[in-house]
DNA sequence: AAATGGTGCAACCGCCCTCCG
DNA sequence: CCGGAGGGCGGTTGCACCATT
C-alpha cells in the first residue's frame, strides 16, 4: 500500500479538476490540513504540492498575470535592500503578489542586472561564462541590495546598458543620496513595521538608510562588509563604470498606477512602448508630499 | 522561416521550524 | 526530551513564449 501511495502521487503542471478538487477542500476545511487530501485519496498530490498551488495560483484576489507595477516594483527593491531576500515577508507588503511573485521578479532582475554589467565591461569576478546561471555566482556587489536597487528600474537597465563604461554618475555619493526617488508610501502598506525602515527626510526626499546590524537581521559576511564600505567613495567608484549620464542630476522617473490598486495595476502589464513598465518615468514633483504620515503597525490593521 | 537567446512563471526540492503525541 | 509530521520558505529548475537575428 505503501508503495502504491508514493507511486500514486502527482507532478507537474495541475489540471483544472484537480484545481476544483483542491478549492473545494479549501471552501470546507480552509486552507489547511493540506496532506489530508492526499490521505483522504481526493487528489494524487503532497500536501506542500497542494498548499503551494493553493498560495500561488488559487487564493483569491491574486494579481496572476500582471506585471509588478512600479510601485510594487519600488516596494521589493526597498524592502529587499531592508530586509534581504526574504521574500514571503516581502510579499506580505503586496497584496495579491505571493513570494513566488516576488522571487521570480527579483531573480529577472538580477539577470538582468548581470547582463547588463557583463555587456558594459564589469565582469563578474571570477567566471568568464556568457551567462550567469545562478545568481550566487554573480559579482558580489549585486548581492547587496541597496545600490543596484537604487540605480537600476528594469527601464534604466535598458539605458544603462547601452551607454557603458564612461561616466561618472556614481562618482560622488552625494549624488545618489540626492536621487529624487519615487518613494514607497508606506503608510499604504498592510503590515508596515517601522523598525524596517529608516528613512530621513532629505529636502523632503525620503531616502532608505543603509541597514544597520539589527538583531533579527542576517546579512551575509559579505553584505556586512560591503555594507560597512558605503560611505566609501572608493568603493562607489567601482560602481561607477556604469554609466548612465542622461539620467544625470535629473534622472527622471515614472510612476506607475497607484499602488495597491489591481485594476489599475493590471492594466500595466502591457509592453506597449507607450506605457512604461517601470519606475523612473515622469516623476510628479509633489509625490513626495505624503510620505512622513505615521504608518500602521501589522497589529493595528 | 528557422534558429537562437532572453524572459517570465509554475512547480519542485531541500532545509528549517513548530507542533504534537 | 525526543522524534515524526506538517507546513513555511528560499533557492533552483524546466518549459513555454516571445523577440531578435
Amino acid at each position: 500500500m505503501e508503495g502504491f501511495k508514493k507511486e500514486e502521487i502527482r507532478k507537474g503542471p495541475w489540471k483544472e479538476e484537480e484545481d476544483e478538487v483542491l478549492i473545494n477542500h479549501v471552501k470546507k476545511y480552509g486552507p489547511r490540513d493540506w496532506s489530508s487530501i492526499r490521505s483522504k485519496g481526493l487528489l494524487h498530490r503532497t500536501g506542500k504540492s497542494c498548499r503551494l498551488r493553493w498560495v500561488n495560483k488559487l487564493r483569491p484576489n491574486l494579481k496572476s498575470g500582471c506585471k509588478f507595477s512600479a510601485e510594487e516594483e519600488r516596494v521589493v527593491i526597498d524592502l529587499q535592500a531592508e530586509i534581504g531576500n526574504k521574500w514571503a515577508r516581502i510579499a506580505t507588503y503586496l497584496p495579491g503578489r505571493t513570494d513566488n511573485d516576488v522571487k521570480n521578479f527579483w531573480s529577472s532582475r538580477q539577470k538582468r542586472l548581470a547582463r547588463i554589467l557583463q555587456a558594459s565591461g564589469t565582469p563578474p569576478s571570477s567566471s568568464n561564462s556568457k551567462q550567469q546561471k545562478s545568481k550566487n555566482k554573480y559579482p558580489v556587489f549585486l548581492d547587496v541590495p541597496t545600490f543596484e536597487a537604487l540605480m537600476f528600474s528594469s527601464s534604466m537597465e535598458e539605458e544603462v546598458s547601452s551607454k557603458a563604461c564612461s561616466s561618472s554618475y556614481l562618482e560622488n555619493p552625494e549624488q545618489i543620496r540626492m536621487m529624487p526617488l519615487p518613494p514607497v508610501v508606506k503608510s499604504e502598506l498592510p503590515g508596515y513595521d517601522a523598525n524596517l525602515f529608516q528613512y530621513e527626510p532629505m529636502s523632503g526626499i525620503p531616502f532608505p538608510q543603509i541597514p544597520q546590524p539589527q538583531p533579527d537581521l542576517v546579512f551575509s559576511p559579505e553584505s556586512h562588509e560591503l555594507l560597512a564600505r558605503l560611505d566609501d567613495p572608493y568603493f562607489l567608484n567601482v560602481l561607477g563604470t556604469i554609466d548612465a549620464p542622461e539620467l544625470g542630476d535629473t534622472a527622471q522617473f515614472s510612476l506607475g498606477p497607484p499602488l495597491f490598486d489591481p485594476v489599475t495595476s493590471c492594466m500595466n502589464t502591457s509592453r506597449d512602448a507607450k506605457n512604461p513598465d517601470t519606475l523612473f518615468d515622469e516623476l510628479p514633483p509633489d509625490m513626495f508630499d505624503h510620505i512622513d504620515q505615521p504608518l500602521p503597525s501589522p497589529s493595528e490593521w
